[in-house]
DNA sequence: ATCTATTCCTGGCTGC
DNA sequence: TGCAGCCAGGAATAGA
């Protein structure tokens, strides 16, 4: 599932393929995936390529190209249509591919930023701990839902969410606002550094993700706990626990992170 | 503010 | 082998 560090992956390797690009036209085949036309980017130039959390920002001459790849989305430059392919913009050199099996990716294009991506967080890669600390201690709420929403940070998901935590040495349902400078600070950096950490392996490929050159990431093979329910906890060998935290598969050890 | 449940979608898995 | 049922989850949304 794509978070910040396989969105970052996506932006850096799009960049060079599409930058001063033209849109000659475009196809959009889901009304998912796009649900209002996307005709305005005909003619429109893209100037720069950037991320905003989750999503890929380009913008073009006139206008914002918004793009969120939701859990299977890939988009990929000088690629083939498949059976997935959503949308597609032709280029006046090469072509840029939108797939997505399971159509929670949206693609939108508006004269002004949308919403969705005004109403995000600070950047998950990018605050500064005080910045982080001072909004962490005036919530009550669980640690691990807040770090999932998008408004509190931007970037995090399931993945790296569990993984920061595991970092930390914090339990997924430890109450935000009262975790203290100390582990506050753990997690900071647990965050800052395995979001690094993945970003140099190009993400983590679990299933569909892949770059704008078609390329899987490998930071799969480093996760401590995703995934790895019932395997050793790499730390003290204690079996790594799944539960249900906001709906979502949540993987701890529940003896490295004690409530 | 915070929580829960629901919705979108479909490949891939389980169990019979 | 075939098929029904369920699960995965990002984010918006409704309602408590």
């Amino acid at each position: 599932m794509p978070e910040l560090p396989e969105v970052e992956t996506v932006v850096r390797t799009l960049r060079p393929r599409v930058v001063g690009r033209r849109i000659q036209a475009v196809r959009a085949m889901s009304r998912f995936v796009a649900p209002q036309p996307l005709d305005g980017v005909v003619g429109r130039t893209i100037l720069t390529v950037e991320r905003a959390a989750k999503h890929i920002l380009l913008v073009l001459d006139a206008g914002f190209l918004c793009i969120h790849l939701g859990m299977t989305g890939t988009l990929r430059a000088g690629a083939e249509p498949g059976p997935y392919t959503r949308a597609v913009f032709q280029l006046d050199q090469g072509v840029l591919i939108y797939d997505d099996p399971r159509q929670f990716g949206r693609i939108e294009y508006a004269l002004e930023i949308p919403p969705r991506v005004r109403r995000l967080g600070p950047d998950a890669h990018q605050i500064p701990f005080e910045e982080f600390w001072k909004k962490l201690a005036a919530r009550r709420g669980r640690i691990k839902p807040l770090l999932l929403d998008q408004r509190f940070l931007g970037g995090l998901g399931n993945i790296y969410t569990d993984e920061a935590l595991f970092r930390a040495r914090i339990h997924p349902l430890a109450v935000a606002g009262r975790l203290g400078r100390r582990r506050a600070l753990r997690l900071h950096t647990a965050i800052v550094e395995v979001l690094g950490e993945a970003i140099e392996l190009g993400g983590s490929s679990i299933s569909d993700y892949v770059d704008a050159e078609g390329r899987a990431g490998t930071f799969q093979i480093r996760h401590r706990v995703y995934g790895r329910t019932g395997e050793p906890c790499v730390v003290c060998r204690t079996p790594v626990r799944r539960i249900l935290v906001a709906q979502r598969g949540t993987h701890y050890c529940p003896r490295c992170q004690r409530p």
